[in-house]
DNA sequence: ACCAGCCTCGCTATTTTGGGGGAGGGTAGA
DNA sequence: TCTACCCTCCCCCAAAATAGCGAGGCTGGT
């Protein structure tokens, strides 16, 4: 089973395009006997791409749709954190629904698990594994798998990060301490005369710090820099 | 190999308060025979807790220091995606290798690997080993063990959600799609004329969906409205 | 069928930010 | 050493955001 596990990891390592993690997926639904294995991300501008096992009717279907605003897959996993069966999810929709019952027209399976992953620049990813089956075999196949799918779609994130990387990266602009906290206080909602009563400087200080921020993160105002501050994850609200 | 990872996990599973997760880390110490596990947390509303098995002596001055703000682990896992080994770190800065130095002098190891997740909400986790080694054995040790590790981390990251579930959770107020169009917008640097004209609306109605957006996130300006979202994943520049 | 919530538009006055200048002392890195 | 960057303080005025009123049509869920 160790070795197994191995040789999936390594069939995503070798990948060296979008292709790769393609034919990665397809591996994976192989070895797993199941239905569907999909790989999303959303890089840090915002650009989506995926790699799996739906057909192309039902990508195609979906991007036509914009299911991706609505559907409670996505929904739900940007708003946790764990593996999520999609038992859980909330399908009471009207919408939902007819969306479910279109998807397992189309071949999707109609059990799912789907492992949300978060970047430092607002980078999501969501690991997708699903099948036709009843309740309890699912839960046995998630019982079991559970933590070998998690290692692999660990692979397809680094994977991921090495592409986004290969493309143009942002040399991340270090702010000096002043300034951090300066951001940091306007990112918890303080005006410029709270900040600087808290920081115990005059608010023309304070001004200098927020102008400094501003410039070095390129950002067009005060909302854009805490906003930037945040994506690049130097500050913490 | 197997039935160890399970028992380890169990006994984070078993923690029902921060103190359980204390003593897990002690056990994974204990089992793995390194210097140090410690677990370190930032819940949504910016709430820090930790448990680990540091030196009160260290936990102290880390805090007394504000070491938060300069530690090179806590700065380069705010960045990254991957677990990431110590040596892969900036510690060019002299206040950086200071600290290293005095770390090591707490009983801190000289080697360590951070495992950063990131929650829907602003959280940030941070599963830390330490140990002290060279460089051989501590990357022979990592190479047999980061599985192991990814899946304990994973375990207090349950845990801590729970805890958080358990406490006052904030219910992740929905934004509706124009609310979060402008704030999208804001995040990108446009002042509400250039966002009312993106969006084809008198500025009047931008200035409508601002406000609400405000009041749901419970923000005291746009500023930290957009911090709010960007913060929750509500939106992604 | 109804209600909640979304989307759209309007006005005025006050408060907050942003842009443009400077200037001097302190400290860490090359 | 010495240079670059950090920290701190000051002025004036234009531009932008916020607070406080309000109103009507449309859609989705119960």
């Amino acid at each position: 089973m160790e070795e197994k596990l191995e040789a999936l990891c390594e069939s995503v390592q070798n990948a060296d395009d979008v292709g790769g993690l393609q034919h990665a997926t397809e591996g994976l639904r192989d070895h797993y006997g199941i239905a569907h294995i999909v790989y999303h991300w959303v890089n840090s501008v915002g650009e989506r791409f995926g790699a799996g096992t739906y057909s192309q009717d039902w990508v195609d279907r979906y991007v036509e749709k914009d299911y991706l605003r609505m559907d409670p897959v996505i929904l739900g996993c940007l708003q946790r954190f764990n593996p999520v069966d999609w038992k859980e999810l909330d399908w009471s929709s009207r919408a939902a629904r007819a969306f479910f019952r279109e998807a397992v027209d189309f071949g999707v399976g109609n059990q799912g698990l789907s492992i949300p992953i978060r970047g430092p620049s607002g980078q999501f990813a969501l690991f997708t594994v699903s099948d036709n089956s009843d309740d309890f075999t699912w839960a046995t196949f998630i019982d079991r798998n559970m933590r070998d799918l998690m290692i692999v779609a660990h692979e397809f994130n680094k994977k991921a990060l090495e592409f986004e990387q290969g493309g143009d990266s942002a040399p991340a602009p270090a702010l000096s301490p002043r300034e951090l906290t300066a951001m940091t206080y306007l990112a918890k909602g303080m005006n410029r005369a709270q900040a600087a009563k808290e920081m115990e400087i005059s608010e023309h200080t304070l001004r200098v710090y927020i102008e400094a921020a501003r410039h070095k993160l390129g950002a067009l105002n005060t909302t854009h820099a805490v906003a930037r501050a945040l994506s690049r994850g130097l500050i913490v609200v």
